[in-house]
DNA sequence: AACAATAAATTGGTTAACCAAAATACTTAA
DNA sequence: TTAAGTATTTTGGTTAACCAATTTATTGTT
């Protein structure tokens, strides 16, 4: 057997190992909210990593939340307790790549809630957008193109409409996963592409209409052929 | 007028100034989906910033799926398009920190959801956990103790036993921004604490029954209260 | 001309030294 | 003893050199 370098696999492990280093020592030395980590320094000679690897983790961490560096002074931890920081790096740890199912699950949940609220806050500017991403995707499907993109941009417009930056940050994390999850089980054939054009264009009446109701019902409707390929039943 | 540091704000500048840089080398090249990012080095020197902010920059866009480095190899765009990976960046950024009300909106959408698709999916073995998690938030109440983290972690691990690790993965990244507003709020006051006992009992029943509609209900009762001290309405 | 072998250049990752701001320890003056 | 001033240490951030895997270019052989 080869000694293979595995560096992508290592290093995600070497990751793994320092932010489990780290909240041991949080549970370990008992540090209250707000308190310092240990130096980056520190930690690496303690966990025989790199700072650099160091860096990285508490990247990850801060990301999430958990840690906020403050340059010349230390990393401190968040004032959100030692027991949530323990569940929630212990989630973190545990997290596997979203598989496809869960993606789309995902993504109904949400569309169909920027839908409602987009219908409700949208402004002017904001139709102005959904206008363009939707006539975008349209020119490329009567072109006979590709429009996997467009559609996307078209929703993400709504995401923005809606006024909620969360679920808008939200919609982009999971984006990414969806194109690529997309392409590999060719989701979208001629038809769906054809009929999305209606679909998309009563969504945008229901918001320029300001009709929340309405707006979830098409979005809803929109999905029901996504829903089905995942899930073999209806979309209640 | 003083010529201050603002180390912080500098290097989120330099950070979107070095995705702005890339997106337009995308746009400008019109790199193929697929194809290699220059060299960090190469842009490091074009954009007049340190290697290490260029990686800093990679990393952030890494998370949003967009940028995959590989190691002696270089670092690929995700296969996802021109179009989206312009309007993902244009989100990105320009995304804001997210709002309490936003984080709280966004939150309800995910527990009703988290709660009845536990109340479908739980094994006995998600059941245990979520007996725990709710266990040690009623020790901690009845102690007189705050118990905002244990009361996180009993949502959490409702989400885990969701089955879809998408929605955990997004409970997870908006924990502690609704951690921290809650204390700058004070939203839980002694009252809420001791009636969120029966509520989370209730919850935890109608989970362990199997009854999604029943669990969905209970939770979003039990969200009532926050939501009106965010909207002022009813949660319809 | 085509292909295999080899050498050079390029790549992301790693390391270690350095920087300036900040925190701490120490000294000094009242 | 206390408070102010100063020197030292510590900190995250930055820089540049280095590493090994990879890719590309070159050379050599048939």
């Amino acid at each position: 057997m080869k000694l293979e370098a595995l560096t992508k696999n290592d290093s995600k492990k070497v990751q793994n190992k320092i932010i489990s280093g780290i909240r041991d020592l949080i549970n370990y030395k008992n540090l209250e909210p707000g308190e310092k980590l240990p130096s980056e320094r520190m930690l690496s000679e303690k966990f025989g990593v790199s700072r650099s690897n160091v860096r990285e983790a508490i990247q990850k961490l801060e990301f999430y939340g958990i840690l906020k560096p403050m340059p010349q002074s230390g990393t401190f931890i968040a004032n959100i307790g030692v027991t949530a920081i323990n569940g929630m790096i212990e989630d973190i740890l545990e997290l596997e790549d979203p598989d496809f199912k869960s993606l789309v699950e995902t993504r109904i949940l949400l569309e169909l809630k920027t839908a409602g609220l987009a219908a409700t806050r949208r402004t002017e500017e904001d139709l102005i957008n959904i206008r363009k991403a939707l006539d975008a995707y349209n020119k490329k499907v009567l072109d006979g193109k590709d429009a996997v993109q467009e559609d996307l941009l078209f929703h993400l417009a709504i995401a923005k409409a809606s006024g909620n930056s969360t679920i808008e940050t939200l919609m982009l994390i999971i984006t990414p996963g969806i194109i690529t999850n997309f392409e590999k089980h060719h989701v979208c054939d001629e038809n769906q592409v054809v009929l999305a054009m209606k679909e998309h264009e009563e969504i945008y009446k229901a918001i320029e209409n300001q009709d929340p109701q309405l707006a979830k019902e098409k979005m809803k409707l929109h999905f029901e052929i996504l829903y089905q390929y995942c899930y073999k039943t209806q979309l209640s």
